[in-house]
DNA sequence: GTTTTTGCAAACAATTTGCAGGGAT
DNA sequence: ATCCCTGCAAATTGTTTGCAAAAAC
């Protein structure tokens, strides 16, 4: 949080208020994939004045400041989550095609295979994005 | 061709000259991973009296029906392209992130990896989706 | 005191929907 | 004759922008 803030600063933009809480209903819901408008609702909770405009400025500003990252899944929503850490990716999805839920896992898996693609198609991988889309635990045994 | 036209009559829905058309511009443009307003265009120019609203239905009838799928690049922007006949989805993305430029790779590399998706998060796996982002070999040499 | 940033409302873009007319069976 | 499908326009939804006032440094 105090580098995110640290960032800020020496990227000559102002720690306001609204974008400090933004950034906090982000890291309360760190898992939560959360859209601009959950962001929005959550904020909403905590400083009620806030604008939803200032909301999409403040997640844009991360984005390009590279602290969260802006995804889509099966829809057209666009969705917001902390670009890990490391700059090595290794963090990817399971969205549930039954109850539309994220869950993200974190394994290795994409080292031998991103060198593949860079070799045989000549292609400098910088990001990937992996997605299973299948029927979670929970839908599977609720069954229906 | 002839069998989409057969499971859209055995589904009891109706072939219409307008679904003809945005077919056969979904097989003429194949690689194309085009938007609904690029069959739009597309389409208009073999029919021009056709509405948008009848893509965008003809798109979503085709893909509830299995026979495309929709997908959403970086942007929200959904594009359709047809799914492999097949029932393994050994078909991926790289997408240029100087140019926009989408190809599609054929690999088989993930059938390990959605084993071990079932059994370590009882995950039952429908499809995937894995989409690296980069520079592409044009885009390298061409130094911009 | 400047320069950013905010909140509001209006603008925009992609997609969906309601409905009356048209076409296929 | 019925039911499905189309085209148009209006409605919705997610996101962006213009602008004057307010806040940060």
């Amino acid at each position: 949080m105090e580098k995110i803030k640290q960032l800020l600063r020496s990227s000559n933009f102002k720690l306001t208020p609204q974008r400090e809480v933004v950034l906090e209903v982000l890291l309360e819901n760190e898992e939560g994939h959360l859209s601009a408008d959950d962001v929005y609702m959550l904020v909403k909770k905590k400083v009620p004045e806030i604008g939803l405009a200032t909301v999409y400025r403040t997640l844009e500003l991360l984005s390009e400041l590279n602290i969260i990252q802006k995804l889509y899944f099966g829809e057209n929503v666009a969705r917001y989550e902390f670009r890990s850490d490391s700059d090595d990716h290794h963090h990817h999805h399971l969205e549930c095609i039954n109850c539309g839920k994220v869950e993200e896992i974190d394994e290795d898996w994409l080292g031998i295979i991103e060198e593949k693609v860079e070799k045989q198609y000549d292609f400098k991988v910088i990001d990937h994005r992996l997605t299973f889309q299948g029927i979670c635990s929970r839908c599977k045994t609720k069954d229906n």
